[in-house]
RNA sequence: GCCCGGGUGGCGGAAUGGCAGACGCGCAGGACUCAAAAUCCUGUCCUGGCAACAGGGUGUGGGUUCAACUCCCACCCCGGGCACCA
């Protein structure tokens, strides 16, 4: 009768089984409550798919499975993120079509996601390289074109000489290409834009109605660095010229001893004509040094500040008409707020850094109260040490002395307003999102240029415009996408005028695709549009979506961007809200053994093949949700994996040997005991599931198996049932214990259901319930303390009052010798934890 | 510098005011074996003790409480993100 545990074998067997059966097939036609459980879908690169991928598939497979059991209509879906450089890199090294590499790459990335038993609707498997998607994709680009969204813009870019590519800042790190590492320098580039930034306020207040990680959320406020304030103007005096600046801080500006320009101020040229200038061509030079500087570079050193006056005029302050010297300095940066500043070096430490620099003046406005002497930034030599940036009482300030820093703002900017020469304003760090890419591995942009009509929409029923086929996939020297090269797809005729016309070259970025797929999920073959709005209805939004940290401020900003766009523009309902996702969670990474980050050059990969080889896939399911909380980062341990294979052939032993019970008496009721701790256990992983507590979920599922293996060989438990040999456990307390063990290894649940006699799949079955009762009958242990330590643990019926608890407590000679120690002064009790003996 | 996480045995970790160290790894001893592997059993925070037991113990210092890994204040260390954003 019993079997050895072969999980290669059974593995084989149920996975071709599911398929034959379409068990994961996802209907939308379905009076069940829907759940679109999402995990981010994978860039299919050559390596395969690795151990890091998998931690996270598993927890959503066993989410989604869990969710299906309970009654809902799942929606459990899987593609391809295909499009992006290191499959281009190796076309050019190789001269193998990408296509062909990316068609190579999924099949082994959807073998080895078979062979984990994972249950996704493989029947809506989607690439964004195809162009029945990329279509989609180039057509969303044209509504943003047509809105208005989209516009082309000679910008200094980040440049990667290696790459000969245009990089989003985002892929810039630490002044280096993200894929290369290669030292990235500045090139004036057209490049077509998005305009994200204006949807910047909606990003961050939208943020409210959704249920993300606080650090998500976080992260992503961080990022979009919203800053509300007020611009003041400052009229340069003598001449018809005024300076806007942005300060957040208007109650400083009675302590404005200066103005700085950004070296790429607009009202330059306007400036350096009128004459009044006595330093022109030193001005002239200090612009033309810093175009050229690299904005990393000017980032570099924060403390030494490079500038140069303005001499001959002067700027007006409006708070007080005091003049103050005008300076261009490459510490003010021309793309944020005005692109000019007030400086305020008592109480700002750049200003300050600024000031102490060119020996500028300093006057102290803010009194800090938490200090009682001003002037705390002079050191006994009488130099400056550092500035007060925080908030306080007006000083030196005329009129508005004496008044809190808030209260202060609202005044002055009353004040400047009455004389027009300030208003409210509310600026953002965000940028709008460079969406170019002179690259050949992208969806083409839909433009035509026409030397007569500008930029021309390729007409909505010419999409998709496909890739051509080329030989070199080298981007040309000038870095223009090689496309460019392709003269008979290049030159094509105005869809507006029908005069000769050129296709726009560039592609878009690697995120375009992932901006709007979980939408394609809902209806993955519908050609007339991305997806139709009757099923969009039923599956959006994303109910539960998880994917990675590092994508908080990329795919997940700019896809609840495109969202919040498409949603605008109603292409689809506005029922769903103006958010995609409901719920985001987050893995932690797989880390190498001893806790390095896996790489090739590391020689530490583990290939998910080689442990399935050795332990079989429900190993590997069960350790990856064992080796630590979900969220962390964890270190992969080999003697870790062994562990949980030997608790799952112990799995296997005890149930068979409980199957020859079943066999030889049908009925028999399950140990008490092993009742209650099953229905505690039930509770336990239910619960954990939810909260994603997956490690402590399978420590659960041990413990039920330990107590289970020690009553089946606990003769003095069998005997005085008087039989000499009978179960434990009812064949429907198996069957209870195998679903919750079905999300964790549904192979071997499934077999051992099916052992059990039961001819459907387990998969179909109801997620069993907890029985309330069952789990409160038991006896609790309750703690008896003396001052505070543990002098005794009493077992007593659930729910014993305090009355009870007490007698039994002074009965008990430990605790009678602590308290005849002193005389009883307090007691605490709560139920069925603890009773503290206060005595003295 | 600023903003988030986090610090618990030899290791991964459990416990979110109520028995610190669940579960697993490792280690030690034992059983089986000619032997090894595998498997099974027992033990495993530190100190003292043959033991019962007693005392100490969750980065450091203080506080609140009958009771603190858990809450509050200050500091130290580690990881991540942002960083001249006015």
């Amino acid at each position: 009768m019993k079997k050895a545990y072969h999980p290669q074998k059974i593995e084989r067997k149920w996975q071709k089984e599911w398929e034959r059966r379409g068990i994961f097939r996802t209907k939308d036609n379905s009076k069940k409550p829907k759940k679109y459980i999402l995990v981010e879908f994978p860039y299919p690169s050559g390596a395969g798919l690795h151990l890091g991928h998998c931690r996270p598939y598993v927890a959503l497979d066993i989410l989604a499975i869990k969710k299906r059991m309970e009654g809902f209509n799942v929606l459990f879906p899987m593609g391809w993120d295909a499009f992006g450089l290191p499959t281009e890199n190796y076309a050019i090294k190789t001269g193998i079509p990408p296509e062909k590499v990316t068609k190579r790459n999924t099949r082994i990335f959807k073998q080895q996601m078979k062979r984990i038993g994972l249950s996704f609707d493989w029947s809506r498997e989607i690439t964004t390289s195809d162009p029945s998607y990329y279509k989609w994709t180039q057509w969303i680009f044209l509504q943003l074109f047509k809105h208005g969204m989209a516009y082309k813009k000679r910008i200094p870019i980040n440049w990667c000489p290696s790459c000969k590519i245009g990089l989003a800042n985002e892929e810039v790190v630490n002044g280096r290409c993200e894929r290369c590492g290669t030292k990235v320098v500045r090139k004036e580039k057209e490049q077509w834009m998005l305009r994200i930034t204006k949807y910047a306020e909606r990003l961050i207040s939208d943020l409210d109605k959704v249920d993300f990680p606080e650090r998500v959320k976080t992260l992503e406020r961080d990022w979009i660095g919203k800053s509300e304030g007020h611009e003041v103007e400052f009229q340069l005096f003598g001449l018809e010229q005024s300076i806007t600046v942005f300060t957040s801080r208007l109650d400083t500006i009675f302590g404005a001893s200066f103005l700085v320009l950004s070296p790429e101020h607009p009202a330059f040229p306007t400036i350096l004509q009128t004459g009044k200038i006595k330093n022109r061509k030193a001005v002239e030079a200090y612009i033309e040094r810093a175009k050229n500087k690299l904005e990393r570079e000017r980032l570099e050193k924060t403390a030494e500040k490079t500038g140069v006056e303005i001499e001959g005029i002067k700027a007006v302050n409006p708070a007080n008409n005091e003049l103050m010297p005008v300076f261009v300095a490459d510490y003010v940066l021309a793309h944020y707020g005005t692109g000019a500043i007030m400086g305020v070096p008592a109480h700002d430490e750049r200003d300050f850094d600024f000031a102490r620099q060119f020996n500028l003046p300093l006057k102290e406005v803010i009194s800090n109260p938490s200090e009682k002497s001003h002037f705390g930034f002079y050191l006994s030599d009488g130099r400056y040490s550092k500035p007060y940036t925080g908030e306080g009482i007006l000083i030196h300030s005329g009129r508005f002395d004496g008044l809190e820093s808030p209260k202060a703002r609202g005044r002055i900017f009353e004040f400047l307003k009455q004389k027009g020469k300030a208003r409210k304003a509310v600026h953002y760090k965000l940028r709008d999102w460079v969406f170019s890419r002179q690259r050949y591995w992208g969806e083409p942009i839909p433009l035509i240029y026409c030397p007569k009509c500008g930029w021309v929409p390729v007409p909505e029923k010419d999409l998709p415009v496909k890739l051509p086929k080329i030989k070199n996939y080298k981007p040309t020297s000038t870095g223009e996408s090689p496309l460019a090269k392709v003269k008979e797809w290049v030159e094509t005729k105005c869809p507006k005028c029908g005069g000769p016309a050129r296709r726009e070259t560039d592609v878009m970025p690697n995120w375009a695709g992932s901006n709007w797929y979980y939408l394609r999920y809902c209806d993955p073959k519908n050609n007339k549009e991305l997806a139709s709005f009757k099923k969009l209805r039923y599956w959006m939004p994303v109910d539960w979506y998880n994917g990675g940290m590092e994508h908080t401020t990329l795919h997940l900003l700019y896809s609840r961007f495109i969202f919040k766009f498409l949603w605008d523009i109603g292409v689809v309902p506005k029922s769903i809200g103006p958010e995609p996702y409901k719920k985001r969670t987050s893995h932690g990474m797989v880390l190498g053994e001893g806790g390095i980050k896996m790489s090739k050059s590391k020689g530490n990969v583990i290939n998910p093949n080689d442990v399935i080889d050795e332990f079989g896939a429900d190993t590997l399911r069960v350790y990856e949700m064992f080796m630590g909380p979900f969220e962390q980062a964890i270190a992969w341990d080999t003697k870790g994996v062994r562990g949980v294979h030997r608790f799952l052939q112990k799995v296997w032993a005890i149930c068979t040997q409980e199957l020859s019970f079943v066999d030889a008496s049908k009925k028999y009721a399950t140990l008490r005991a092993l009742e209650v701790l099953l229905h505690k256990t039930i509770k336990k992983v239910s619960d954990d599931i939810e909260q994603m507590k997956f490690n402590t979920a399978v420590s659960a599922l041990m413990e039920f198996c330990n107590e289970w293996s020690r009553l089946q060989n606990n003769q003095a438990a069998l005997a005085h049932t008087g039989q000499k040999k009978r179960g434990v456990l009812s064949k429907r307390d198996i069957g209870k214990f195998l679903k919750i063990l079905l999300p964790f290894a549904p192979h071997m649940a499934e077999e051992l259901w099916h052992l059990l006699g039961y001819r459907s799949s387990i998969f179909k079955s109801k997620w069993p319930r907890y029985n309330q009762l069952i789990i409160k009958e038991e006896k609790v242990n309750v703690v008896v303390q003396v001052n505070g330590k543990k002098r005794a643990i009493l077992e007593m019926p659930r729910g014993s009052s305090q009355k009870e608890v007490e007698k039994a407590a002074l009965q008990n000679p430990k605790v009678r010798k602590w308290v005849s120690k002193g005389n009883i002064k307090k007691k605490i009790f709560v139920a069925d934890k603890i009773l503290n003996i206060v005595i003295r």
